[in-house]
DNA sequence: TAGTGGTCTAGACCACGCC
DNA sequence: GCGTGGTCTAGACCACTAC
């Protein structure tokens, strides 16, 4: 409009000039990771813009993950510190040794903890299916959420067949010292092959609360399935892993990698 | 306000109402995958607050991927149909036959296309790091786009060392029969050994635009670095994966799964 | 108390696809 | 032409936090 010092930028509408802008900002180190933009109120001087147009370009930056609004203080640019999330290091060696645990190990340095939930429960569909349960069968759910610093690191949800696992110490709302996994093993469902998949979504409204995410935030949903040498599933470990604190990492050996042709 | 037949919903804000509403509708199956949801002026009279509250509560339903808009048609449930994405499939046996390639068998029936553009560049920090380059050396990047039904169906781009592979096929902006693992290793730079990176993340207004994402798709963004037996790096492949389009599955077997504690 | 972002209203004009 | 969603304006009130 008929604006007077107002910051001239690229094409596309205002919101999309203006986001454009800042991430631009953003990419170049102009506004470097944890500073505070301007104000609403000095964009909107800025750019010559109402306030509702400003916002919508704020709001294109939170759904990609750029930015952070921390009211009533302002926006800062987004500081991303993954932690590195290692799907072999879930494989550990026998005999057992608490200091072998994935999580614990990989974290040294800093403070982990974690809170349990066990509840006997009807299953999901996506849990049913892969447990392969008729209907009516129940399951025991360990559910946990993970802390690092006293931050929520990850979810891990365990799903366990009820009839298998009744009065075990699978049922307990405490850490297993030896691993759920061994408790089924002494019980003869030793899992010798496991099937993973991974999805990548935005969180649902109750993953955002569980794992107190920022808008703007993808998450990696890792479903894994064990089963025993007979080809029973006896587990389902679902894995929801905030995309702004983790990378998943693993290693490939004597093989050529393909990816390519 | 003072509303007439307006639908009366949880707790929270105008627009965390009618979105929670809506979510929940989407979530039993009272809008399908597909459905057309109520355009926005009846949402408005619906619910009795102004359109903008209303377009407020229908972006927050995009953002979390689940409708999508088509204008000026209207908004639409989406629709998942994730392809199969499976890391060990990169991996494949030599001699090499054409029949074995990862991206054609993974999805047979249907009509698989790519792109292929090779230029010789400046890496990014991110690749030179990984290649282990000094200031100054350049790469060549082959990027391609792959098509499934003539719908984008993810990234790959591939960097090579400028100086290993200069005139040879690689540099060719067309398929490479053999595979450029081939290629390489014909050259001398066998790869024995493979670290890979898996981030989680929104994607760059750029991925969106190869990839024609729709709003609130997050993708994988998949860094695989191959070295030679020696411990050279010789190539680095960035796969990007639309969240909605693929589920990356693999299979693991003879170790028990852990993830329990 | 001042200033920040969060929410909501009321109204306007536009581009696009379909009829 | 009509209805759809996309954009933008102008103004209001609120909750929260730092001062």
């Amino acid at each position: 409009m008929g604006g007077m010092a107002v910051k001239k930028v690229g094409r596309g509408t205002y919101k999309q000039q203006i986001s454009d802008d800042l991430r631009q900002q953003i990419a170049d180190g102009t506004l470097a990771p944890g500073a505070k933009l301007p104000t609403e109120a000095q964009l909107t001087d800025e750019y010559g813009v109402t306030r509702g147009t400003v916002r919508a370009a704020l709001d294109i930056l939170v759904n990609e993950g750029l930015i952070v609004s921390k009211r009533p203080v302002g926006y800062f640019v987004r500081e991303r510190k993954p932690m590195v999330f290692r799907p072999q290091a879930e494989f550990r060696p026998r005999p057992y040794t608490p200091e072998m645990d994935a999580f614990m190990t990989e974290h040294q340095g800093r403070d982990p903890e974690q809170t349990i939930e066990v509840s006997i429960a009807e299953p999901t569909a996506e849990v049913a299916k892969r447990l392969q349960l008729k209907a009516g069968q129940l399951v025991v759910a360990r559910r946990r959420v993970r802390y690092l610093d006293g931050e929520p690191f990850n979810i891990n949800d365990s799903f366990f067949p009820l009839d298998l696992v009744r009065d075990t110490p699978i049922m307990r709302p405490e850490s297993i010292a030896e691993g759920a996994n061994e408790v089924l093993a002494s019980l003869g469902y030793r899992q010798v092959r496991a099937i993973d998949e991974l999805y990548v979504r935005m969180p649902t409204p109750d993953e955002v609360r569980r794992l107190e995410l920022a808008p703007g935030t993808p998450i990696g949903y890792h479903v894994c399935t064990g089963y025993t040498e007979e080809g029973k599933p006896v587990r389902v470990a679902i894995t929801v892993l905030p995309g702004d604190r983790h990378v998943i990492s693993y290693e490939r050996r004597r093989e050529t990698p393909a990816d390519e042709s």
